[in-house]
DNA sequence: TATGCGATCGTCT
DNA sequence: GACGATCGCATAC
């Protein structure tokens, strides 16, 4: 009856340590690159690896939709403790994956702007909800829209918690960060944001192919933890 | 390869 | 009524 491995994590689920979720969108947006993000399908699991992130924290963010401490039932997610995932419709047409991190009171969150699948079967099942011709690796999954097309994500997944491995959507310990090259540079289409447009706040590995864009006119920089 | 533009609608003012 | 944490297609070179 009682098996040996009692009390043990069950199905090598390894959860991110939870002080991830509970630090800044700063602190967590470089320290998710390399972790693996799990969705549960009808088509069964998507397994795939973060390669680029954005953080959007405080209210002191021109470039966060909690700017100025806006409130609204759209934002409302980010004000909670760390943890659920907020999903919003960007022009009209697409939807965005963040990750809530931080303490109450405090809107943090991190966009997921680039992942990879980390086999052939996950990258067949990302390619059906894709729906594309292109094989080439950013044309799947590398940008937030993009990924969340892959990854069958819309708004019903919004607040879905992504610490629990019994989730739709949640998140998984993978790489070792400490080993990966990361780079930094001025987040995407953020012009709106003024001072805040050209902080460094968008992280990714380096020369990766899954990496959304290549902005020539800002080499990114090498970043370390 | 680079640049320009239209699509499309929830959210907030 | 205006706009956006984007994408895919068209056109140009």
């Amino acid at each position: 009856m009682t098996s040996p491995i009692q009390g043990e994590r069950r199905s090598g689920f390894e959860p991110l340590p939870a002080s991830l979720f509970t630090s800044t969108a700063l602190e967590a947006s470089p320290r998710l690159l390399g972790q693996t993000l799990v969705r549960r399908t009808e088509m069964g699991e998507i397994r795939s690896r973060i390669i680029e992130t954005e953080s959007y924290g405080g209210i002191e963010d021109k470039g966060s939709h909690a700017y100025g401490g806006r409130r609204t039932n759209r934002t409302e997610i980010m004000f909670g403790p760390g943890g659920p995932a907020y999903v919003y419709l960007i022009y009209g047409m697409y939807h965005c994956l963040n990750v809530v991190t931080g303490v109450e009171g405090s809107p943090q969150a991190v966009l997921i702007r680039a992942v990879e699948p980390l086999t052939e079967e996950d990258e067949r099942r990302m390619r059906f909800f894709r729906k594309i011709k292109s094989k080439k690796a950013a044309d799947l999954s590398g940008g937030p829209g993009k990924l969340c097309r892959a990854l069958d994500i819309d708004k019903s997944l919004n607040g879905c918690r992504l610490t629990v491995p019994t989730s739709a959507l949640y998140l998984e310990a993978g790489d070792d960060v400490s080993k990966l090259s990361i780079v930094c540079g001025p987040r995407i289409n953020i012009d709106y944001a003024e001072e805040y447009a050209a902080k460094p706040w968008r992280f990714f590995i380096k020369d990766h192919p899954y990496v959304s864009v290549n902005d020539k006119a800002h080499p990114p920089k090498p970043f370390h933890l």
